[in-house]
DNA sequence: CGAGCAATGGACCGTATAGTCCATGCGGAT
DNA sequence: ATCCGCATGGACTATACGGTCCATTGCTCG
């Protein structure tokens, strides 16, 4: 599973790789505030400074763009979560991450949502490829929390039998309901309120 | 607060009504399957057998196309939700309530997500009117929702000082998040767990 | 029953956009 | 030093798509 993947097996050399990123990053960042569809590879060439030819030499076309995208920003947002999540072990812990995120959000009140829910709702029903690689960081990002709850369950927080995985589902869909809520509403007070709720019944689970 | 907005405060004849709701009603089917950039007018046209004359007589153009979609869709699912909640009053009624969203959303494997939900997010970065649309069909659709837990307090299922729109807004996420994870992942199960954890978190409220 | 406006058909247009092509530059391996 | 193939510039193309226009039909009201 190798990072970069030209469309064929050729070589790339360091400046065609620097060129490569500097599109795919252009074209994220484009996305994440126009939406998919509403970008176009004109736009992302004028960003990136790149030509066609260098689009097309890198990609077969905007399909395999956006599939280099999912990989990226997935890889961004594993990388911030890992960095939130990774030495969490208590509630307090889950609310200063839900602080975080929050706030993150608050900056533009909600708007763009969440960098991959976003993604996965506009590309899930056109791009299989890309749904499954979607499902897969979703599934890793629930992980992440999956961890936290062991670690809450292995300092005795959690109840032994507590489903950790369900556990894991619903707070993760309670965080992705909270963006799709505030993006709407353009204000992150559910987005609070939703994460809060999730975590409200993890605590409560707990012993004594 | 009239349903059919032509553009101007033009007169409408039976048969123009006729005509503008075929439009209306094979744009969000379409829209509904595809996405709504995805959707062209050419295609909604040919799906209603309407004339491109037809449909700019009754919309100044796509967006506001997009809007009657919009109110179109919130009537169908408000419909159907105030079928749903309307007499709910236990959790055994809500749990029915999931699991009618989560049968009509398996026939098709989680594919296009939430009727609504969909269309918010796609659009509310795009269009401020319709994304102020569906905040309001968001928030009286978690009003719904918020009569039945009012009902379950009132018949002492739930503490008196337990806060109302907040739950109702849990829900609505849990929801709306199962929706997206369960739209990504081909597979409904998380709608279901996620859901179940929101009616197990106000479970749990139950005094005694 | 006639005037006038809604309703319709459908050709037509401008442009935005994905995608192609070819000539040229550059860099690393031998 | 040289050669091959990666890398690049950018003009060009085809077409899909939103939107315009005008002639014609037919309904409704006075």
């Amino acid at each position: 599973m190798t990072t970069a993947n030209s469309p064929n097996g050729r070589r790339l050399t360091a400046r065609g790789a620097k060129t490569r990123a500097r599109i795919v990053s252009s074209a994220a960042d484009l996305m994440f505030i126009q939406g998919v569809s509403a970008t176009t590879l004109d736009e992302v060439l004028a960003a990136s400074g790149a030509s066609k030819s260098q689009l097309y030499h890198h990609f077969n076309g905007k399909e395999e763009l956006v599939r280099a995208v999912v990989e990226l920003v997935g890889q961004r947002v594993m990388e911030r979560e890992r960095d939130a999540l990774g030495n969490v072990s208590t509630i307090r812990g889950l609310r200063r991450w839900r602080d975080a995120l929050v706030q993150n959000n608050a900056v533009r009140h909600g708007a763009y949502g969440c960098a991959l829910g976003s993604l996965a709702s506009e590309v899930s029903d056109h791009d299989d490829l890309a749904r499954e690689a979607l499902a897969q960081l979703f599934a890793e990002w629930q992980g992440l929390l999956a961890d936290v709850l062991r670690r809450l369950q292995d300092t005795g927080r959690l109840p032994s039998d507590a489903s950790i995985e369900q556990l894991a589902t619903g707070l993760m869909a309670a965080l992705q309901g909270g963006y799709v809520l505030a993006q709407t509403a353009r204000d992150v007070a559910p987005m609070v309120t939703s994460i809060d709720m999730a975590l409200a019944h993890i605590e409560s689970l707990s012993p004594r």
